[in-house]
DNA sequence: TATTGTTATACTCTATAACTATA
DNA sequence: TATAGTTATAGAGTATAACAATA
């Protein structure tokens, strides 16, 4: 049996190390990606276009306004690593990358993965255990209304 | 054995899974609240503010200019939260809590406790399992450089 | 000279609203 | 009429730099 207090602080001190993993992930990631001279959100937007995709899945994607969205095409446009290519719905423009946005997504891809800390610190096992867990804690709660 | 593309797979699940519940947690943070009348800031600073501390420490803490800080205390003070007392070396101006401002310290201590999807989505082995996990992965990698 | 907190200002990020072209 | 993307603009959030008081 676990004491109410001893809950709490356990409790605390859980989700304070959730806040700061994730945190931790967001600036291990920049820093992967910074020798590439790309800001984070461009760099996510790359990640994503493995396939042509529409400019409104991008903004659903990295949360964020369709507005917003011109800007990075924009600017990832200028750099030469992608381009707009119409869609079957003519309104629609999907982003597309270039070869060389393809060749910088791959590489990309292996900074992040080089340095993602669930592969470096975990190993099989501990990984196994740990979804489920990370699972339980997404899913919305069960609204005990206690 | 583990495939060398599944533990891939595996890697972005979790750390996507990672920075999805953190996302979650500061919504619930924000959500809980909400009911008082605070932005996440205010209310991060009452949180802290158990004891008087120095503005330069809260600025440590939540990762802000102390100029950042001037403002926040600012506007707990306006709303009778706070007040800035000397400290001893004069230069230094502690935090401290109203009564008022301690009494709304509880309230929404317990708010967000209430909410706490580790509290209320793991059961108790559930959570001596995952901390040593999470600690883990926070450490400082072990350097492979391979 | 270095440090704490303050002030004024500037910058970055992102959303909102109005617009064009399609549907 | 509704939707995809664009444009111009506005606002929130936060930092920077110069400053006053103290060390």
């Amino acid at each position: 049996m676990v004491e109410r207090a001893d809950r709490l602080e356990e409790s605390r001190r859980l989700s304070g190390l959730i806040v700061a993993i994730a945190d931790q992930a967001k600036l291990d990631f920049a820093e992967a990606v910074a020798p590439f001279g790309l800001p984070v959100h461009l760099a996510r937007a790359i990640l994503r276009l493995g396939a042509p995709a529409p400019m409104g899945d991008l903004a659903e994607h990295l949360a964020c306004d369709r507005s917003y969205i011109t800007g990075l095409a924009d600017k990832l446009e200028e750099r030469g690593l992608l381009t707009r290519v119409p869609g079957d719905d003519r309104r629609v423009k999907l982003l597309q990358l270039t070869d060389e946005g393809q060749d910088l997504r791959d590489l990309i891809s292996a900074a992040v993965t080089e340095r993602s800390r669930v592969l470096r610190n975990l190993d099989d096992d501990q990984r196994r255990t740990l979804e489920p867990l990370l699972q339980a804690l997404l899913d919305r709660t069960p609204d005990t209304d206690q």
